[in-house]
DNA sequence: CTGAAAGCGCTAACAA
DNA sequence: TTGTTAGCGCTTTCAG
């Protein structure tokens, strides 16, 4: 009798799972050739075969996916961190990376932030622990140089590991720190964004929303202003409220804004869920979208083409971003090996671009007045989502 | 020099991790000791803690939490197997297991089967090979036998072996099967919708979406005829169309049968994803909602406030479903100690109520005529959402 | 308070 | 084709 077996006989009835000696036991062959017949990666006579498939399924047998992975073999898992799995804008990347992940045959392990930036160090660090092949970080950064500073050395170590850390829809933490990146075209969609709303005769802007130290907020005020400034449209500072993604806050914000009489033409959300708020909140205000004021939100998800007025948005490959953040860093895929090659140059970047839809009309000329259109939402006959700009997706794209 | 270290030396200078040996070695005391200050569970000399501590920081080292779960802690994982993350049904559900589970200081693995059993299957063993503390399988069944069986035999398994399978949203596999069970009251909420929509009028109404072999749909349809059936409403063959629980499917059944000539004066879609696609259709087809055709939904996800109309739908308390299957399995938590004690038994089942908003109109008398209403969508007055019935959680409803 | 040593379950040389 | 045997990195008695 095997040690192990003796040991746990020993160690007396209590609850116990077959290991692979229990298997080889019972097949009367070595846990090698077990080993062997599990990983089908190495010839076994038929009849052995099949002897260690029938003692497996007596026993009930399943592997330790930790012995195999401290056996070696890769831990076959990849991490994915994202603020939050019901916001439609993590949801998509994190369905992408699950797909990716799934076909590689690895398994995901989903993490939630809440956007806390110390709860995502910490998650890195668990997923280094798990020794997951890839940690892929989702989302806007806080532009803070110490916690740059330490996503860079946690890089380090996962490279030094042998597993990667992608960054994705976030700016790079230092020139040489070995991390794959996959970006979208953020300050580009904003600007075509704005533009859109300028062509419309749209001068004052209210752009609304984002967490004010997220990159991603940075990002699109910055496309937003470039437009602005190309048309040489000022840049009203009380025009700008950052805050926070959500619904909650766009309704809770403009009701403010609208009652303190600030005015405006039109409203940049700084992503759909803002829009959704703020559609809310000038519905509460008697003000009809497009008609009174125009609005469009940031993202594309799927929510935006229910609304109504259906919404004007910037298209966002999240699902793709997803995918390629596996891709570039698991083994066995095209993309992964070059990846290695390049320490901080594994960047990609998508292209996004505008959808035209409802929520948008030119700037009418008087102060108030019926624009004898039909109102949206009936009998109207549906206009397809036309695409304004669209740029295959790999390529940088800068609508001008 | 160590045994380990000595044996990496010889494998010369590829990339490898630190490992408690190495620390140990730095710091000058046993791995024994480096265990003991990384697990904080065992009293250690303060300038000893403080070598280690430094050692480890210096070393970059990372535990191996597989080395770890095989030297007999828990995994301190938990996964969740759905259909799509991206499903709002899925990701509430999702993001209250990832809660709880990270509350009880626990990862969470999520897999995605995109509705197909055989992958439902290979993940649950998957997650056992993981040694997950508790497998959540998340959403309605396919009513097979084999197929109850399979999961039988795996509930079985994973409770040998210390962990437990949740099954949440879907029926018990077996009497004296060890699962766990988490139910939503699917009957009674679509008894009370229907009912709803009877009081206001409705006697041909159109069942429309979810798939056939779905226990989800079994029950949806079970308390809807049981509500026609107590008000003596005949339930016509032709008005019931399952398939699929998304929007796409929802828009072109209800084309084509807008297009046959069926007649209905409401529709009770099977979720709230195929009531979108259904509100296109209707749309499409020059219908007003709800003054041409009433339409209900399932599920209130985020979305069904957004639609204009709102939509009139059934709440399902999706997070804290996901939070309770958590609670239930994984050690560490009061309900859990309850939990072990019931073999099959233990189960809850937490109430569904239905919410009115504005998708649902009494029947016209006539066949067409202006109801001199306002249009939705516009200046008028935001009616707070009303609750129709809404029984305390953990407790079983029945509207009658 | 600390060290030595025995595994946890599996894989991968290396032999046979 | 199959068996033997080292470990993988960590926790955990059992001594000291």
């Amino acid at each position: 009798m095997a040690k192990a077996a003796a040991a746990a006989a020993a160690r007396g009835p209590e609850r116990r799972r077959a290991t692979v000696i229990d298997v080889a036991a019972r097949a009367e062959v070595s846990s090698a050739t077990v080993s062997r017949v599990l990983n089908g990666n190495y010839p076994v006579a038929r009849a052995t075969r099949e002897r260690v498939e029938d003692a497996v399924r007596e026993l009930g047998y399943v592997a330790n996916a930790h012995a195999r992975a401290l056996a070696g073999t890769s831990s076959r898992t990849v991490g994915i961190i994202v603020q939050d799995v019901v916001d439609p804008f993590f949801a998509h990347i994190a369905r992408g990376v699950e797909r990716a992940a799934s076909e590689a045959g690895r398994l995901c392990m989903v993490c939630c932030t809440h956007g806390d930036p110390r709860r995502e160090l910490a998650f890195v660090d668990l997923l280094h622990e798990q020794r997951a092949d890839a940690v892929v970080l989702v989302g806007g950064a806080h532009s803070d140089r110490a916690y740059a500073r330490e996503v860079a050395r946690r890089a380090r170590d996962l490279h030094a590991g042998g597993a990667r850390l992608v960054l994705c829809g976030r700016p790079s933490v230092g020139r040489d720190v070995p991390t794959l990146s996959v970006e979208y075209d953020n300050e580009g969609g904003a600007f075509a964004l704005t533009d859109h709303l300028l062509t419309q005769g749209h001068d004052r802007i209210l752009y609304l929303g984002g967490p004010p130290d997220l990159s991603t907020t940075r990002d699109r005020i910055a496309g937003h202003r470039r437009a602005l400034e190309l048309r040489g449209v000022p840049c009203a500072p009380e025009l700008v409220h950052t805050g926070a993604f959500s619904p909650v806050f766009g309704h809770r914000r403009l009701t403010e804004l609208l009652a303190s009489g600030l005015t405006f033409s039109a409203v940049f959300a700084a992503n759909d869920m803002v829009a959704i708020g703020a559609l809310q909140a000038l519905e509460e205000a008697g003000l009809r979208v497009p008609q009174d004021v125009s609005l469009v939100g940031y993202d594309d998800v799927p929510t935006a083409q229910v609304m109504r007025p259906r919404l004007t948005t910037v298209h966002v490959p999240l699902e793709e971003m997803g995918r390629h953040a596996v891709r570039l860093a698991v083994p066995g895929t095209d993309a992964e090996a070059d990846a290695w090659q390049q320490p901080a140059g594994g960047g990609l970047t998508l292209g996004t671009h505008i959808v035209v839809r409802d929520s948008v009309a030119a700037r009418r000329p008087g102060p108030e007045g019926a624009r004898g259109t039909a109102r949206p939402g009936t009998t109207r006959p549906q206009t397809q989502t036309q695409t304004q700009t669209d740029t295959p997706s790999p390529v940088r794209h800068r609508p001008m």
